[in-house]
DNA sequence: TGGCATAAGTTAGCGCTACTTACATTGCGA
DNA sequence: TCGCAATGTAAGTAGCGCTAACTTATGCCA
């Protein structure tokens, strides 16, 4: 045994500022929130670097633990991967149920604000928004992140079908929703990656969402006959 | 030395059917076709385990040579996923001229010819797909990867403004061409995923874009005051 | 046709990574 | 307060990307 233990990981202080919000950190043996603080760092090491760059013993040294610590808390390495998606598809649910907040049900500027939300996340963190919807052939990914992925896309769905309710849209509301959030995903997946900079100009991207909504949804005729706007609004 | 040399990887001949198409193979100390052996081996192993779980080694095994001959032909294991990269971009641009060839320019069957053959290829390599579009933070993709996808990305977006010049669709036709290609982009990306299987049935999917390219350009307004196609047609 | 420069392979080895096993430390409840 | 479960560490293994130094085959040229 050892007479005098030397306290390893002194700096771990510094590294838990990220994870402070979250859990009381205790200095010491026990880390204290080092579940949440891997999560924390796997979702930055992960935004800067890139999925296929990051690595465990890179989440173990901004957390201030040794390399075995995770194996403690997550199965393996896609395990804690696979918290951070269902963490992620939290954020984008949260973010776009806020942005709905502001406007009244059936609005076209709900529908709006929560594409813009989405767009939003995605442009935030490109490289989580990507892998929140890839899937590995190989492996299939855990319970946790199914419930969290069907969720926001069952949330973002429902609030266009509200919306054709609420105004009466003539055809089906599900093919609808489903070209609506197909629409808003492809711009998300587009501006986050490479292809699109040299094509669209940023400032432009909002006015390209918007006269998609005009057309795969505001313009849509109504139940009594009437149309929803005039096509005319979506490329004056 | 070696009094009696070993002839090693005696069993390549056995991996090298999958390049025999691209030139031919000699059996013995050099490869022959190394190079493309590599670069389908990459494609493939890529396809069936994903981007994260594919190793440079597996690739090296499956063309029958050691670990450190990749390096005569490619400066990391990244160059290497940038010719895949830039390979897919070729053949997606082919399938979707080939798509094309058999409509006249400005026909809505050829719109919708091509955007069937981009879904086609997303569902046929997933993985592949994916890494096509998206960009690692830290590192910079080739030229050749650049000039590969920007290509693709012209030439599908120079089918849809034709087919508006054809057609004398009223408006930007760079923003429809944007929006249709967005929406394609979004559809592939979605049903390669895991997140559609649950909501979208996959007979569906083709009606889902058709309607789509309804609403957003075939029933569009056209410059002598007449519409496209009366927008009832897009949810009969 | 011989000879040689060079292209294109090989083996050996380094540092990093994911993960396991065995051991150390701590907090908490009986 | 004791003991145990939770949570950390250190050490070790196998596999990976990549490099250095060496070996073999090929094409070209006197």
């Amino acid at each position: 045994m050892p007479t005098a233990t030397v306290r390893p990981h002194a700096e771990r202080a510094l590294a838990m500022t990220a994870a402070k919000r979250r859990a009381k950190p205790k200095a010491g043996y026990h880390h204290g929130a080092l579940r949440a603080s891997l999560i924390d760092a796997a979702r930055h090491l992960i935004g800067t670097h890139g999925e296929s760059r990051f690595s465990l013993a890179d989440a173990c040294s901004t957390a201030g633990v040794s390399t075995a610590a995770p194996y403690r808390h997550f199965s393996d390495k896609d395990d804690l991967i696979d918290h951070v998606v269902a963490e992620g598809f939290g954020d984008l649910t949260s973010r776009a149920r806020e942005a709905a907040a502001h406007h009244p049900v059936g609005s076209e500027a709900r529908v709006l604000e929560i594409g813009r939300a989405y767009l939003a996340f995605g442009l935030a963190e490109p490289a989580l928004f990507r892998i929140m919807f890839a899937q590995t052939p190989g492996r299939s990914r855990s319970d946790l992140v199914h419930a969290s992925g069907s969720a926001c896309c069952a949330y973002v769905l429902d609030e266009v079908v509200q919306y054709c309710h609420v105004n009466d849209v003539d055809g089906s509301a599900d093919l609808v929703a489903l070209q609506l959030w197909t629409f808003v995903h492809g711009v998300t997946s587009l501006v986050g990656g490479a292809a699109y900079g040299a094509v669209v100009a940023e400032v432009e991207v909002d006015r390209l969402m918007e006269s998609a909504a005009e057309r795969l949804l505001f313009s849509l005729p109504r139940r009594n006959g009437a149309r929803g706007h005039d096509l005319d609004d979506a490329h004056r």
